[in-house]
DNA sequence: ATTTTAACGCAACTAAGTTGCAAATATAAA
DNA sequence: TTTATATTTGCAACTTAGTTGCGTTAAAAT
């Protein structure tokens, strides 16, 4: 697919990830811009977004969509493999600035690999 | 919660996880054992074995939810953190007996952390 | 300015899982 | 071994997150 028009929503989403340097719920957009742009063309969006190597998603511990900021990461080639992390107070999702490897595993090629740390954040921990 | 009692329903689903090694979807176990359990049975029973350690659980890349057999949890921990693997040609999740270490994250406090690889299985490999 | 084509909004749908409640069944008590 | 009590179950209806089809709107190419 990818981003073909620079329309207006498109900007909108955009500016949602400037702003926020966190990972966003597609939930959460949707609620953020609910009456500026219906919740299927942020499903629509969100997807080309990522197609083009501009956002990076993952499921959480509810098995909810975020995405965030790739900061690494083309159109060919999803390099951005970090670990994420959600608070469990805050409920906040971010990207971890540490990389993980997983080791060789025998009888199995390893294509990708997902890692969601628990736990809580700097704010909520005291 | 926990089991309280030793019904015909726990024995089922008992038994599946017996004749199976690998991990079994929630959506899958209420297939095979359609017409002698119904979903909402199935769904709470999972719950309960999980309360009590006899299975684990997690999500997979489609943020379905996958249960198996703990070999070392008790009620009251689930000690069982291992990585877990998806085939991207069968489908089949499994338990890697391989242990991570996720290193300390500073300003964070760690509580759980769930490694989800995916991949080709041995069988799916050529 | 007009045409072409992609993007959008809406309503309706899907899939996975949850909730409330009455009926059935297991266990404890008599 | 029957009766009483309490847990389990099944059913239907609901919820939540996300998807699909299609007619309309809005970019951008001509």
């Amino acid at each position: 697919m990818g981003i073909i028009r620079k329309t207006q929503a498109v900007s909108l989403i955009l500016d949602e990830f400037e702003k926020e340097s966190n990972a966003i719920s597609a939930i959460e957009l949707i609620k953020r811009l609910n009456k500026k742009i219906n919740k299927t063309t942020v499903y629509r969006l969100l997807d080309k977004l990522h197609d083009d190597g501009l956002l990076h998603y993952f499921l959480d511990f509810n098995g909810v969509k975020w995405f965030a900021k790739c900061k690494c990461c083309s159109k060919t080639k999803h390099q951005d493999v970090h670990p994420h992390f959600q608070c469990t107070d805050c409920g906040n999702v971010d990207c971890l600035e540490i990389s993980l490897t997983i080791p060789e595993i025998p009888n199995r090629k390893i294509i990708k690999s997902h890692v969601l740390v628990l736990g809580q954040c700097a704010l909520c921990m005291d």
